[in-house]
DNA sequence: CCCATTATTTTGATTAATCAAAATAGCCTA
DNA sequence: TAGGCTATTTTGATTAATCAAAATAATGGG
């Protein structure tokens, strides 16, 4: 059995990889995600390399293997079902849950895991709108949301920019509408062609329809 | 924060005080209950003198200090009340949570526990039948039941042998009355001044009222 | 009272995960 | 194209927990 450690870099990697449109994690941002210094994560990835867990490019970055997207799937599974049956059964506040589920999805075992499964109903989200991937490993890829398919005034957390031009991503730093952003569709206007996004506590910003599909977006529950 | 080898040292010793008449625990019996080789024991036990969580004695053996005590107690109560809430609310069998129980003692967070302590309404004993520490560490030392003062035909565990003769104890081991075995009163005669005893599927075993009074034992739950 | 058996302690290595700091590679700019 | 900056990798140490095996102490029988 792969060790916490272990989980927890192929946890995070398979995160990173979710909204992140480069292929591969760089070295320094997975010592980052981690809190370690950079030498520790090289050093671990080769280990996981070794054990074909990820694929390492030297000097380029590290990318989940099969094999290691699935363990990561898996630690995924036990982290979202612990997050949604501390909240649902146990009755604590879904702010709280997650560092709990931060250690619990290490140590649970397999039958425990399945009968929170069932004692939920075979949920499908945990209590951030996370999808919850089957005992079998597979995520129902939650229908691309985006800016602009999705409901006018619903909480939303910007997951991915679809469009890699260095241009286009400086002005996307720029308007603060950046993976992890909080953001809501203030309004659309299918005359102008349209859409006005309100993000943060920023000053709300109008951009063309085209723009905005270019932003996937997932519901956030803050 | 202990690490959680360091809890489970403490823990065992703990166990082994309550059931072993000698004050201390020999460095051996200590490296069998953790499974590690007698080095591995001797190393670990001068780092929690370090610590001040034992007294050690060279060649003599090792005895919780009341902080170590404490801790102990801690750890006890958190695997006790996970015991019972994976019983009582999750629904699993009361044989495979002992397990499970001993991994996610040493991960729950103190709000967690609090909130399943509340969620059981406070209770006093696991599914075991064991007490379950307070909060602040107190144990309710559960009225020390002898053979004599037990019900007749309820299920009992032996905890503990109260006299030291050695060739008392010999004759404990021949008639399978050592601690952790199952019991049961099949009978007492107080014109006889006599408790028969049936051991586990061994035949039934007539006893003295003062023999019988060395044997401590508590319920067993199963 | 000495020796053999047994329990305990020492010693020296090992493994996983980490850090600090030096070395190196890649890339961008002047 | 030659520096120079930055990210990455190497190298050498460290810590916690462990084992194997040698050394030592205690105990009990002859």
């Amino acid at each position: 059995m792969a060790s916490r450690t272990i989980e927890n870099y192929l946890k995070q990697l398979y995160l990173e990889q979710q909204h992140v449109a480069e292929e591969s994690v760089a070295m320094g941002r997975l010592a980052t995600l981690m809190g370690v210094v950079p030498g520790t994560a090289t050093s671990m990835v080769k280990a996981l390399a070794d054990s074909a867990l990820v694929n390492y490019e030297p000097r380029t970055g590290v990318k989940l293997t099969a094999a290691g997207e699935q363990l990561a799937l898996h630690v995924i599974r036990r982290h979202r079902l612990v997050e949604l049956f501390l909240v649902q059964i146990v009755g604590l506040d879904w702010s709280e849950v997650h560092q709990e589920a931060e250690e619990l999805e290490h140590v649970i075992s397999e039958k425990l895991l399945e009968r929170i499964d069932l004692l939920l109903g075979h949920p499908k989200v945990d209590p951030h709108g996370d999808p919850i991937p089957s005992a079998q490993g597979q995520v129902e890829e939650l229908p691309p949301n985006t800016l602009v398919t999705c409901q006018e005034g619903e909480p939303l957390q910007v997951t991915r920019v679809l469009d890699q031009d260095a241009a286009f991503l400086q002005w996307v730093n720029q308007s603060g509408l950046t993976p992890g952003s909080r953001v809501q569709v203030v309004s659309r206007n299918p005359q102008a062609d349209s859409v006005c996004v309100q993000s943060q506590d920023r000053p709300a910003l109008t951009l063309s329809t085209s723009a905005a599909a270019k932003f996937l977006v997932k519901p956030r529950v803050a």
